[in-house]
DNA sequence: TTGGAAAACTAACGAGTGTTAGTTAGTTTT
DNA sequence: AAAACTAACTAACACTCGTTAGTTTTCCAA
């Protein structure tokens, strides 16, 4: 592990604590024993934690999608593909998982842009699918949009509550939230 | 409207924007064409903004689910009123909402511990209704912890979402919600 | 063993933070 | 008329913030 890693990770776990306003440079230059002003040798400055942390795992839910896009045709298997597939990227790192959901935004007006943008677009790539489900007459006949955001803010929300030394695993909470969502969506 | 009244509001305003942390007191001042030093002649902080607003809004949940309980007698229907009472509570204000939903967290400890602790209570409130469901024959055998967060997640979220000028009214969402939530919940 | 990059350090800058103290003008109550 | 209250003000305190400049130490390849 380099020591740029190492910063980052220690940076994400103190912003997932304490909010990214509220952890400082010097509480991070603590948490690896050193001076503020050091981290400036690993890292352009504290936003780019923000940065990286959030576009990262944009793209990794970006492909995690275009994967399922790729490999399913109906739409009761998409769903639930992607279900797994967020939940995966989302409980692999939860630190990483507190700043993409709750603190982007406090990033930079541009980069705030780009980021909604790119949110936007993975949106849509669900709303297809439950768009999908209607057109093969499997989902009820549901506004998508209202339905995606529901959906979203499920799955979002897992990273509040979940615990990995917890009984329930992610496979485990994904087919849960499948079951959960689709007999809401399905006919009969 | 009080002066008190209007600072209160502002304060929200800018708070849901631009996050609590990142709204100081001369934000506050400046839009009400005042000094930061002449806001304590009317609150006692800013704090007092963040406890009066988590508890208020924490307050207006519980009596609502306590009458839901008074008055209804089946699952679904507590389900359905509850779910009615929890999006009216949360759309009347979205700034109250933000700082209820999000901004808890930045509480002071003993606040913070009082606030979770209401929450949790309220959680089970929700939770009694999915069981009384399943006892009652009505719901399916989902797990009721994992079922009610989900729920909760599906209502809180609708603050990020909702506009009062946009198509969807408190009642309609309400309504599609109960519909989404239940016949993913109740047999056939 | 040594040259040089990498990575740490100290010190400081300029801006911003919530809050308190002390004061003043205007209004209300006694 | 005197006293008290309300709500605004200016000034300042004691920090903390992200970041930069300049310097020293560490460490590895030649």
């Amino acid at each position: 592990m380099t020591r740029r890693q190492e910063i980052m990770g220690t940076a994400l776990g103190l912003m997932r604590k304490k909010g990214y306003l509220n952890t400082s440079m010097r509480d991070i230059a603590g948490s690896v024993n050193m001076e503020a002003a050091s981290l400036y040798n690993h890292i352009k400055g504290k936003e780019e934690i923000l940065i990286d942390t959030c576009f990262g795992l944009a793209e990794t839910l970006e492909i995690g999608i275009k994967e399922v896009n790729d490999i399913y045709f109906n739409a009761a298997e998409k769903l639930s593909m992607a279900i797994h597939s967020h939940i995966k990227a989302l409980t692999q790192d939860l630190n990483a998982s507190h700043l993409f959901v709750h603190e982007w935004r406090h990033l930079s007006d541009d980069k705030r842009a780009q980021f909604i943008e790119r949110r936007d677009l993975y949106e849509k790539e669900f709303r297809d699918i439950v768009i999908l489900g209607f057109e093969e007459g499997e989902f009820k006949d549901v506004d998508p949009k209202f339905a995606t955001l529901t959906i979203l803010a499920s799955l979002n929300w897992v990273g509040e509550w979940y615990r990995p030394q917890g009984e329930m695993q992610p496979k485990e909470i994904a087919e849960k939230l499948t079951h959960f969502i689709l007999s809401g969506l399905q006919k009969n």
